[in-house]
This record gives C-alpha cells, sequence and structure tokens, in this order.
DNA sequence: CTGAAAGCGCTTACAG
DNA sequence: CTGAAAGCGCTTACAG
C-alpha cells in the first residue's frame, strides 16, 4: 500500500486536513509547519494520489487530443508528431497528462470523446484537425467542454481559440519570394482541397498571382488526386510555368518523382517551393525550398491555450497566429 | 452537475450498491432490477465518474508510453506515429486511455515516469525504445510496475514481455534476396550503431554473407554518421558493391542523393534495400525495395500484452515476433 | 438477490 | 493558524 496523507498527518503531528493545505502550500498554514509536514512527506516519500485529488477536486489535469478519422496516410505525416511534441512539452511542464483519442470512423471518435468526457477523464480537447461540419466540435461546443483548435475552427469560430498559421499570407509571401527570383508563371499543385489549409494556401497563391497581374491559365492549378497525366498536360500549359508551388513536402515528394519520369530537371528547368519544412525537405535532392510553419509552436501554443482556459473559464477567446518563413534551399533558383 | 449511481439508485428504487453491481454485470444481481435500472441509467445519460471508480478500485485504466529522450529527429521518424496508431488501436477498443511521457533528458523522463507512478495515474508502461542500460527500466523492474517493451529489452531480459521483429533473421533474408538477384558484393549503411535493432541488422548482414562466403572487406559497412567522402571510399572498395543494404529508409534516402551526386545510378549501377516500408519508400524515385516491419502490430501487440499482465499478474513473460517482409520496389534489380 | 455501512484518499467549509 | 467532520462518487465485505 502506497504511503497517503493519514501516515503524513501522524508522523508530523498534524490534521490530514493540514498536510493538505501543505500540500497546496496554503498561505494559512505557518511556515513552521510547512515545514516539519513537508520534512515527513520527503521522508515518506509521500506523492498525493491522482485519483483522489481528482474525485475531490473535481478536474482531472488531462487533456485529450483528438486525431482526425485514422488514417495510415495522417498519421505517417510528420505533422501530427511534431505538434504532439510541442503540446507534450507544455502539457508535461505544467504537470497535466495527455490522452490520445483516435477513432476509424467519425462515430467512432464521437463516441469516445463523448465517453472520456462523461466518465470525467479529461477536462478539456485539442482538435488536432478542422473540417466543415463536425460532429465532435459540436459536441463540445454544445457541452461548453473547453476546447482548442490548431488550425482554422469551421463553426462557432469567434468563440473558439485557436492557433494557425496565416497559410493564405504564407502563399503570398511565396509568391513574392519566387517573382524576386524573376518568375512570372507560377503553378500550384495542392492536396487535399477538403482541407481548410490547402484551400488557404490556393487562395493566397491566386490572389497573389492576381494582385501582381500574373497569368492563371486553368491548367495551373492542379488538385489531388493527380497522376502523370496531370502533370504533363500542366507543363505543356500556355505559357508552361518555371516554377511550381506545392502544398506540402510530401506531395512536393511525389510531383519531383514525376517531374524527373518526365525528364524536367529541378530546379533547372522548373523551381519548386513547398510547406511545411519536414525533414525530409533537407533530404530531398535537390533539397528543397519550403515554408517553415513551426509546427512544434502550433502544438505548444495550442496546449497553452487549452490550460489557461481549463484554469481560468473567463479566459478570452484567443486567435493566435505562428509566424511562417521560407527556408531556401537549392530546389529554387533565380531564372 | 454530473448524474451520479445515486440518482440512478432513487429513480430505480434500489440501493447504490444494486447499482454499482448492475454497472459490473453482476451475476448476483436478477436479470429484472438489472433491465429495470440500465433503463434509468440509459434515461439519466448515466456514466461512471472515472476518478471515483478509480479510486474504489486502485487501476487507472490507463497506460503511460515513454518515448526516449526527446528529440526532434526521433519524433518526425514514422516509427512513433506508427506504433502509437497500433497502441492507440488496442488501448481504445478496451476502454483504456493512453499517455505520453516525454522528457528532454532522461533524468526528466525518470522524473515523470516515478511521479505518474506514485501519483496513480497509470497502470503500467510501454517502453518505445531500448538501450543498454536504462535507468527508467531499472525502476519500472525494481518498483514491480507493470511494462512491455518495443524493440529487444537490454535489462532483465527474461522477464521483460517485449515486442520485437527478428532484425537479425531479417538482414540475412534480404541478402538473401539480393544474391538470389545474382548480387554478390553488398554493403552495408547503417544508422546510429546505439540501438539494438541497428547492431541486430548489421550482425544478420555480416553473418549471411559469411554464410554465403560473399567478399567483406572493411569498406562494406558504413556506419552512421557518415558524409559524402564516406560513400565514395565504399564505392571505390575493391570489389566495389553492386548492392547495398541501408538500416532506414530515411537513411536511404540521404544515400541515395549523396549517389546521385556521385553520378551513381539506381538501380542501374547499385541496387539498394532499406528497412521499415514507410510511405516514402514508395514516394521516392525510384522506388524503394524496403522489409516491411509491421510497426503497427508492434505497437498493437505491445499495448495487448501490457493489458493483459495489468489485468492478469500472473500472465507470464512473453517474447513476441512480429513478421517481417520483403516489399519488392524499383530500387533493386537482378543484375 | 438486495441493502446499509464502511472505505478508497483526498479537499474544504466551519468552528475555534 | 489548526482540527474534526462531511463530502467527492464509487466498491465491496457483511448481513439478511
Amino acid at each position: 500500500m502506497a504511503v497517503t496523507i493519514k501516515d503524513v498527518a501522524k508522523r508530523a503531528n498534524v490534521a490530514t486536513s493540514t498536510v493538505s493545505r501543505v500540500i497546496q502550500d496554503s498561505p494559512k498554514i505557518s511556515e513552521a509547519t510547512k515545514a516539519r509536514v513537508r520534512k515527513e512527506m520527503k521522508a515518506l516519500g509521500y506523492e498525493p494520489n491522482y485519483s483522489a485529488q481528482s474525485l475531490a477536486n473535481r478536474v482531472t489535469q488531462s487533456i485529450g487530443i483528438i486525431m482526425p478519422e485514422s488514417d495510415v496516410a495522417i498519421f505517417q505525416n510528420p505533422f501530427f508528431p511534431e505538434s504532439l511534441r510541442g503540446i507534450s512539452e507544455w502539457v508535461n511542464e505544467h504537470n497535466y497528462t495527455l490522452s490520445i483519442v483516435t477513432g476509424k470512423t467519425s462515430d467512432e471518435l464521437l463516441s469516445r470523446v463523448r465517453l472520456m468526457s462523461r466518465t470525467g477523464r479529461v477536462d478539456g480537447y485539442i482538435v488536432l484537425y478542422s473540417k466543415q461540419k463536425d460532429s465532435i466540435v459540436e459536441y463540445l461546443h454544445q457541452e461548453k467542454i473547453p476546447y482548442t483548435v490548431i488550425g482554422k475552427p469551421q463553426q462557432f469560430v469567434s468563440e473558439t481559440t485557436h492557433v494557425d498559421n496565416d497559410n493564405y499570407q504564407a502563399a503570398k509571401d511565396v509568391v513574392t519570394y519566387l517573382t524576386g527570383l524573376n518568375h512570372q508563371r507560377i503553378a500550384y499543385v495542392g492536396g487535399d482541397h477538403e482541407q481548410i489549409v490547402n484551400i488557404e494556401r490556393l487562395r493566397g497563391y491566386q490572389d497573389a498571382l492576381r494582385e501582381a497581374g500574373l497569368p492563371l491559365p486553368k491548367e495551373y492549378v492542379v488538385r489531388e488526386p493527380f497522376n502523370l497525366e496531370d502533370m504533363r498536360t500542366l507543363l505543356q500549359a500556355t505559357p508552361p510555368p518555371t516554377a511550381m508551388i506545392v502544398s506540402d513536402d510530401l506531395v512536393a515528394m511525389a510531383v519531383q518523382k514525376m517531374l524527373s519520369q518526365l525528364g524536367v530537371s529541378m530546379p533547372e528547368q522548373l523551381s519548386m517551393v513547398s510547406f511545411n519544412n519536414l525533414m525530409l525537405a533537407e533530404l530531398m535532392n535537390p533539397p528543397l525550398t519550403s515554408v517553415d510553419i513551426d509546427i512544434f509552436t502550433l502544438g505548444y501554443q495550442a496546449a497553452k491555450s487549452l490550460i489557461e482556459k481549463i484554469e481560468d473559464p473567463k479566459e478570452l477567446t484567443k486567435h493566435i497566429i505562428v509566424p511562417h518563413r521560407i527556408v531556401e534551399r537549392e530546389s529554387s533558383q533565380v531564372l
């Protein structure tokens, strides 16, 4: 049996209530008895029981991380572990615990979230994705359970604390960067257009092109899923692109493979800039110019603001923008 | 305030102890009253409070995942999320919860593990790495806290349930596969030789070569960290290798980049086989032949055996070997 | 088959 | 500044 508050109380010759107050460092207790009690806690190796504290306090010091519906591809995208690393950093430092919620379907996910909340296992959630109409977000909102979103929420926007990049501006910045290298014909190859982040990036690209008065033929935008034929069509557009923006490093890897199959060399014939700056951007051949969106910080800030909200419900809604920066490597060059 | 066992008891006209027994589906309760109580539970939307259950039962239904000391590179290696996906699958289906433990140093990690155990936050751990002398494993062992290891444990081996591939055999199989393609000169480029998995793979390679009577000049083994010069030296060995085994897909990506810088084309001049079969193996150009080690199952089985151990301490120690298979793609071809 | 009561290990008004 | 007592929401021997 582990040592309890009673054992400490007995050895320190005080009531358990006093020990409890020492644990909380209550100002009501004299320094003298605090010191005595602490000595005994140390001597006995006492740690307060988590379940008992949770039961008495009605908080769990635990947060849930809601993953998108489980899919190999999503898990293999390093976005997830890197944001988790950021979340974990903050959470661990503040003695919270982190629970991952996964599910094969959104119904399964919802029922797990509901169960965890109703059984009082977590105090709040970080939602690691954002989509148009999400029954989980609706549930959290309705039950007034604290949550923060990584990405741009699609529902209850003004009431939802979220952490995101300015993906629209990032795409514009990439266009500016490329025009600075004298590129005038810039194409965009994008990932899943269900995801808000991709929609934003595409929009930023389109607006930047328009504002710069650059040509934007239909063929310049290629969406996933695409194949070798689509890529060939893109390269044969009139005028043909000299640069290409790709929505994600993993997609960039797929695109590059097609380019080399089509005999197009990078960056000599085509410059490429991508997003996310994953480790593999550096490993690619040539190394990829990519927009670093600081995924770690997205996670870190999401955890921070969630826990602030949990500990003080009056905390205001926040929209936190994590800065991006273009990391220049060899896949892009002056025209 | 959430609905409690008392509310249910009152509405169903029974004692709280009866409700509790219904929750546990105790055979002592008649089907008639079970039905009545369940109806009320449903009507009220009752779910048992997790903290109260934990406190009364002295179990948490929660397991900890101990990560290696936090490092960007490790988190960006898809091994981690994919094993987590496997763990998560089992854990969620069995109504357990999963807590990730990270730390920047092994001391930090240890103190967090100790804290989580002493405060009763988890029932056991999955250790996601294995190293020679590990203070965390020593602590868990000494305190008789249930844990399972993914990989090959280095301490208390016969008492430690673990899930692993037969990495030694896998490397041998790769040699056999390559000799089947008529390759006789096979080099090995390896990752971090601190990690057991890499040591095993290297050993399997060496033994297989020896058994097949194939040449094994010193230059054939290149260890991390290596640079372009090391690669050049390898390619100039006498006789020069016609095939190369690489310890990991990410390393393979780095190697391939160097090869192309040295003007060596794959697979025409050099066949390559790697390990892990990450998503990027398929995305590489050419697609990489890689040994699929079924990382998902490593995680799934680790969770399964840990929870079995937690729920029945008499459960015997198990060593579980997850099968591997070579996934042939275009980076390797007949000589 | 069911209930009353004690207990799990904490916290916190209340009283002094 | 400190203590006795009730309470958080469950479980489980014990009695019937």
